[in-house]
DNA sequence: ATTATCTATAGATCTATAGATAATGC
DNA sequence: ATTATCTATAGATCTATAGATAATGC
């Protein structure tokens, strides 16, 4: 039997097994031989659903960042905590395959976030926020939310764990202090970073008027 | 003559043929034997100087990011618009070497991060700003700093370029009228994020005491 | 004796394609 | 005829080491 009665391999299929080696085994192991290998088929195969290793590879991408809940328009018309809550669910997509950061880096799928941008766009407009400050506002929160990637590249051990590593007490007396007097965890930081960026940029130093 | 009169090569040189490759031909064309052709000396020759291709690579990283300067602490107390400083520093020094991005996402030199934010600690309270408040404003202001290592990622482009590529005026009419009400370059966004999110912090509504 | 190079090469990958084959579904 | 697999393999890398060799500097 060389065509199998039902395939063996769907693109998904596929996909799914990528994701799950990368997880497990890190980015290391990912390459088309070796996921082959995990699905009991031969590399060649893949390329009939792949035209390509890069193909694949912007499939995972695109997979990991779907992983991201997109909340319902604000009722209440508080788009700030809309907008924080959203970026908490990208961090957590980003976390949850952290050892695949390196491939969303180089093929994030911009498409998929673009019609996501779209609706935060709508929903800054319905809620009255000035069309100048949404490129801002949009802006910055993606690079807040995606700076989570690197974080979890540096940080190869927890999600939670030290904010800053390499910390000695003697030679850095004044960041140790600071360490030592934040209190927040580094979820909590990154929620009250959102905060403060999106209450600065409303409270009109970074309007266009302001503009030097 | 098999030992030359003069060495060949040093390490420095050998940094400096590799970033200067990896700014011409892309993080592709990043490999000892390739290094070494460009070197005029055989591969081997690079195991005299480097124990192996990751420690080559982590001093390329450094390098890099020892090319942005740490400006003199102020002397007005603006700490703020020092930290703005800083921070555009950093991002320069960055995009100087966009084709490297890979390898600073892999290899982000912490230690000599480490004593920047000591010196970053002392200012701020120098200043008089509160301890609890010194990690959140380093932290924030890494995250955004960094973020510039996607988008040259990303926007294999110009550094000015487009903020969101892949924008259609017919699927998106809402992002696309927030792009053309959009005031600022790539590098004054940059600027503002980082003054909204630091007058974001002091305004208190990050402060520890209106921590739920 | 040590240093800085070389030649040669083991060994381990990978990506991608050519061409064969048998099941499927029109 | 098309689809989904297989075997086999070309071809291109890379990383790293072993061992030789000649210049250097004590």
């Amino acid at each position: 039997m060389v065509r199998p009665r039902k395939p063996l391999i769907t693109r998904d299929s596929i996909i799914a097994a990528s994701i799950e080696m990368i997880d497990g085994d890190g980015i290391d192991s990912f390459s088309l031989p070796r996921v082959a290998k995990q699905l009991n088929v031969s590399t060649s195969s893949l390329y009939h659903h792949f035209s390509d290793r890069r193909e694949l590879m912007a499939e995972v991408a695109k997979e990991i960042m779907r992983g991201a809940r997109v909340p319902a328009a604000p009722a209440d018309g508080d788009w700030m905590e809309w907008f924080v809550q959203l970026s908490l669910n990208y961090r957590e997509a980003i976390l949850r395959h952290a050892n695949a950061a390196l491939i969303l880096v180089e093929l994030l799928p911009r498409d998929v976030l673009t019609s996501t941008y779209e609706k935060c766009a709508r929903i800054l407009s319905d809620c009255g926020v000035a069309p100048a400050l949404h490129v801002i506002i949009l802006d910055g929160l993606e690079k807040l939310s995606f700076a989570t990637i690197l974080s979890s590249l540096a940080n190869a051990s927890a999600a939670d764990g030290d904010i800053f590593p390499n910390v000695d007490a003697e030679r850095h007396p004044v960041l140790s202090t600071a360490l030592s007097s934040n209190p927040w965890s580094a979820t909590e930081l990154f929620e009250v970073t959102i905060r403060s960026f999106l209450s600065g940029v409303m409270a009109g130093s970074a309007h266009p008027a302001a503009h030097e």
